[in-house]
DNA sequence: CGGGATCCATCGTGATACTG
DNA sequence: CAGTATCACGATGGATCCCG
């Protein structure tokens, strides 16, 4: 009842599990980061930056148990690992394009919207009276 | 007020700004018990079920910054407040649907990668030697 | 090089009580 | 009815050290 659903038999709303990957903050830098090309540990640590290394491991970890992401390790020294996009990864990419699509076309009113409210939106959420 | 709550503007990248909102818990049940209709306080609160007031009330009050939802105060005894999506919040749920349906076709091979993961996926993983 | 383990600060969220 | 204030706790994420 907290947080997380608890119901085990079947999942009422699948969209669940993908809210939760897409939610966080890191989960879709790295599926972007990876759009197109394999990458390495330390290549990904780079191209996004500002995350921290125990937090793309985590992501990694996570996108790869729900098989975005493939994790191919070779057994050289030093320690080489890949990583890519499966099928499902790059499949994903699709629907989000949508999302990133609206973002940019409404950020501005966002934006917007908050100055005004910031401004005492008032004038316009009340009216009714 | 600790001086956090102050209005995050300016994001780097448009997404970000959406990321935040649909990554949160509630938002998205917010805007979907919206959708359509106008609904009351008490009455997103019982439709939402496992939501509670305090994260209910910082939920609304961060989708009306936003611009997501148009907040109406009717100045009667007893208090009436009415809560409806904007245009720009009806917009969202466009591109919002095209997840909901990838999440749906696809959840299936999400649960079958994480049963593999959990046992054992290492038979797949590496390979490469 | 690619992480895991640990410590710690902050944040998100629920519960409860209180206000107008 | 429609919130806000306060407290408490667990999850999240950064920093650092460590190991194969």
């Amino acid at each position: 009842m907290k947080g997380k659903d608890e119901f085990a038999f079947e999942q009422p709303c699948p969209i669940r599990d993908i809210l939760d990957r897409i939610g966080d903050q890191w989960s879709l830098l790295v599926l972007d980061a990876l759009d197109g090309r394999t990458r390495r540990f330390n290549e990904l640590l780079r191209d996004i930056g500002d995350i921290s290394k125990q937090m793309l491991s985590k992501t990694l970890k996570r996108l790869e148990q729900d098989g975005f992401v493939r994790r191919t390790l070779y057994a050289q020294v030093p320690l080489r690992v890949e990583y890519a996009l499966t099928d499902l990864g790059r499949s994903f990419l699709g629907p989000l394009q949508g999302l990133v699509c609206w973002a940019d076309a409404h950020h501005k009113a966002i934006v917007l919207a908050r100055r005004r409210y910031a401004n005492g939106g008032d004038a316009l959420a009340d009216a009714v009276l």
